[in-house]
DNA sequence: GTCTATAGAACGATAGAC
DNA sequence: GTCTATCGTTCTATAGAC
């Protein structure tokens, strides 16, 4: 009799699966991706590493699916944080909960925001700033649409306003993230969508 | 007596390292950093690859200096366009000059901003951006002085900027960069500065 | 009994220390 | 320039599912 998979079994590759991801993903919150060695990651999850790759062809595809499973708990933040309010509370809760997550576990964010990676997972880099993005674009529009923004190309804002958050944060996760970081970025942005009051942190 | 190498000798070097980089330099610009292979650098300088290694100790040495060369050029280029006029005008002479450059030469745009590149030239756009930053956290801290723009920590404006601008261009550098690309992204500017009026493009 | 999944050693490449 | 440590990956022996 052939052997056949059973289902408890894929149950228990299924989990397995996940037990490494976790594993991942918790390694590049701490270490970043030097962190990541294959041996830590199978340490970490308490397998062996053949076991590893029973799952993940190579270590770039495990980093990959790594990288989607975090970015989609960021994405899934701040589409939450956009779900409701005003143009401009939209989008100050984007900007808030995106800077704010990324300065309470800087290590994680410089991972996906600047850590050099080879250049499969920076492909997966231009789609976590894209997704950012869209989610953005679509507050503007709405805005504008509505009259409460100036007339504006909402995507080529909602992109520049990305890469400003970006840039803002690279430095500071490097070390000192002033208590001003966020405010600053927040009055930076509403000005920038020409929003009438910039409103003020105080 | 000893070998001593002449004063013409050392003359025929430097100009030998200078044309070297100037291929490298040409090759970036038209393939990116795929193109720099040493062998391809060595070609187009007329030299065997045993000449680029007696100057540059390897590649990534090469790399850095041809970077380091590029970007000298684009921050000369942005400081000249920021020398004079008010606020207003030095920075939007600074984000027209950084934009239309980029955009009339894509391939090494992209090479600067975006091309996955190995840690050592990754830390060097860390200082191309930092630069950017100074000469444009220059010209705000003085429009504040002035009393033209409203208080604002001149770095963190800065770096957004430097970011929002380079997000921006990233995606047409990839493809389509609409005719509006600039004029939005000045307009964006002037606003995130919070210049009274953020002038139009017609 | 047959075949699979697993752990971990072994291998070649490569980067960093000295 | 040499050498060592470490990495990603492959291989193999074993335990266990079928």
């Amino acid at each position: 009799m052939p052997y056949r998979r059973t289902e408890k079994t894929q149950a228990r590759l299924d989990s397995q699966r996940g037990e490494i991801l976790a594993a991942a993903v918790a390694l590049l919150a701490e270490t970043g991706y030097a962190g990541c060695s294959m041996a830590a990651v199978a340490a970490r999850a308490g397998v062996g590493t053949g076991s590893v790759y029973r799952q993940f062809p190579s270590k770039a595809d495990l980093i990959v699916e790594v990288f989607r499973e975090v970015v989609s708990r960021e994405i899934a933040s701040v589409e939450a944080a956009a779900a409701q309010g005003d143009v401009r509370e939209r989008v100050v809760a984007v900007i808030e909960t995106f800077a704010g997550r990324a300065l309470k576990a800087p290590r994680l964010a410089y991972a996906l925001l600047a850590e050099p990676v080879d250049a499969v997972v920076e492909a997966e880099r231009l789609v976590f700033r894209r997704a950012f993005r869209e989610v953005i674009a679509k507050a503007i529009a709405d805005g504008v649409t509505r009259g409460l923004l100036p007339p504006q190309d909402a995507e080529a804002t909602a992109a520049a306003l990305v890469g400003a958050g970006a840039e803002t944060l690279v430095g500071p996760l490097a070390g000192n993230g002033g208590p001003d970081t966020i405010p600053n970025l927040v009055t930076f942005t509403l000005r920038a969508l020409g929003s009438s009051d910039p409103g003020r942190s105080s």
